[in-house]
RNA sequence: GCUCCCAUCGUCUAGAGGCCUAGGACACCAGAUUUUCAUUCUGGCGACACGAGUUCGAAUCUCGUUGGGAGUACCA
């Protein structure tokens, strides 16, 4: 039997780093095994989905090098006489309906006219009372007939499936200690078919990677407390369901499941920010899995050879992100003149357009814009105290004010519609100084903080935040710089530059 | 709440009963090289969550406790 993996991502969004993970393991499963790696595209949810999304998912796949052997057509990569690979285009086929269909008429599957209102009444009556969370199964019993009159009449309705009431689930994945054993009355009677005829997650997959051949699903360790109804769903169509793998997922610093909030997940960031392809690869290689000699820098070709499915550890790995810099700065290094050239004329010309308009009033050479503008592109800024310290401020002064400033802009932040650009923020700045300095601002202010807020003056405070925010005493207009500094990292400067005062 | 999963340095991991006074990598600290910085090299810090068993012997097996995570949608 030739192995098929698949990954099926949803096009929502920007492409995710998971994807990349589980589509990285699925790959080199695929290649070690001689066997195909099928993408899918699953965009049932009509709401959320879009073809641009999915357009950013190949581009991201082809960036990294994880070309798909079957699977939508674009650049290079795809087709299959198994398609077609988007879930929208086999809905418009009927497939999903067909299988369906087949369930109601075993008795294995109902319709559901219960309406959102019921259900979430329902739920709140279960929290309440502390039960578990699920369909009470009201529309379980009634007879399917009388149930296809009233969908014929148009009412809502949806089709669920028929849990077991009783009895146990047990199934053992080759990557846990013990099988995993569930009550199935703790399954619910989940929804197969929505309401606007398009099927659910669990049962278009199911039959898509049966009508795909897929043998090995690999897939992240959220999936796990679903496995029971996707086999059961398997054994109820009469297919023979592929082996389920799960793995474990990316974690934040926190170890909570990988979110945007917390950590870059979007592939466009990474590519964007200039992170090499086979960096960020051989760093997801690193996760959960192992070079069997501990080397740590490799192939993806590499990995392909030496890849064992059985050797992936499934607790959930903190993305690092000063591990991934770290070996990108190795596969940098390493990049031959040609490429390396590029990746520089890049990342100058990432910022370009925006920074010319600012820099060039004090440009007489072409070459000027590279010190000019250098701190729009480093990473951090070298700061000396002296700078820091405007005309008739103390270092403690100088540091209060910076200290205030600082709260005053992360407060900005978080702040509803809060827009980081030049007018906006030097209309905050100056309103910000204002209410400083306005006479009665600070009525239970001590002595010290009342003399003190004589020093806010936009000229003092000016020199200092644009001396924290670059390092230099000469820049293009203040809000300007900021604004192009980015909210990040000037809140962050603004933060070293009050310990250079300590 | 309920159900399920997981548990080695701060982080990623090696380790499938004796090779473990637990190895490597990142981070951190110190030193060498470098005019500086970075790179590179050397050294240091640093973990088997806890408690019972099984065994001559346990990081490795079992059970419990604790901790962390996930799921609980007409999202995937």
């Amino acid at each position: 039997m030739t192995v098929r993996v698949r990954i099926a991502p949803s096009p929502t969004g920007d492409p995710h780093v998971g994807t990349a993970y589980i589509g990285l393991i699925n790959y080199a499963f695929a290649k070690k095994n001689g066997g195909k790696f099928v993408l899918r595209i699953e965009d049932t949810d009509q709401t959320r989905c879009t073809p641009e999304s999915a357009k950013a998912i190949y581009d991201s796949l082809k960036w990294l090098g994880l070309c798909y052997d079957e699977g939508p057509m674009h650049d290079g990569m795809g087709g299959g006489d198994r398609g077609p690979y988007i879930q929208s285009e086999r809905v418009k086929a009927g497939i999903y309906q067909k299988f369906a269909d087949k369930l109601l008429e075993q008795g294995d599957a109902y319709y559901c006219f219960c309406t959102a209102r019921d259900l979430d009444a329902m739920r709140k009556r279960q929290q309440a009372n502390n039960e578990p969370i699920m369909y009470n199964r009201r529309c379980r019993g009634g007879s399917l007939a009388e149930a296809r009159e009233r969908a014929a009449k148009g009412e809502a309705f949806v089709i669920r499936m028929k849990t077991p009431l009783e009895g146990e689930f047990v199934y053992k994945d080759r990557l846990r200690k013990q099988p995993t054993v569930k009550g199935w009355k703790e399954i619910d009677d989940q929804v197969l078919l929505k309401s606007d005829g398009w099927p659910t997650y669990h049962l278009a997959a199911v039959v898509d990677d049966h009508l795909m051949g897929i043998t090995h699903v690999i897939r992240a360790e959220e999936w796990l407390n679903s496995l029971p109804k996707h086999i059961w769903l398997n054994e109820h169509l009469g297919f023979t369901a592929p082996e389920y793998v799960h793995v474990g997922l990316l974690r934040n610093a926190d170890k909570s499941k990988i979110s945007k909030r917390k950590n870059p997940t979007s592939l466009l960031w990474y590519q964007k920010q200039g992170y090499l392809p086979e960096a960020l690869l051989n760093f997801l290689a690193l996760l959960g899995h192992s070079h069997p000699d501990g080397q740590e820098k490799f192939t993806l070709a590499e990995m392909c050879s030496f890849f064992d499915l059985d050797r992936i550890n499934v607790a959930g790995p903190v993305f690092d992100m000063a591990k991934l810099r770290h070996l990108q700065g190795q596969y940098f290094r390493d990049l031959s003149p040609e490429r390396m050239k590029a990746e520089v004329y890049r990342a100058i010309d990432s910022k370009f357009d925006a920074l010319l308009p600012l820099v060039k009033e004090r440009m007489v050479f072409g070459g000027d814009f590279v010190w000019q503008s250098e701190p729009f592109y480093a990473d951090s800024v070298t700061l000396h105290a002296e700078d820091l310290l405007p005309k008739g401020l103390d270092k403690t002064q100088a540091k209060h004010l910076l200290e205030e400033t600082q709260q005053a802009f992360k407060r900005y932040v978080a702040g509803d519609g809060a827009v980081w650009d030049a007018p906006s923020l030097e209309a905050f700045v100056r309103k910000f100084i204002e209410d400083r300095t306005a006479p009665g601002a600070l009525p239970d202010a001590t002595p010290e903080v009342q003399s003190e807020a004589a020093l806010w003056s936009p000229k003092s405070l000016f020199m200092l935040l644009r001396v924290a925010a670059t390092g230099k005493r000469e820049s293009p207009p203040l809000f300007d710089t900021l604004a192009q500094i980015g909210q990040a990292k000037v809140i962050e400067r603004l933060g070293l530059a009050q310990q250079k005062l300590r």
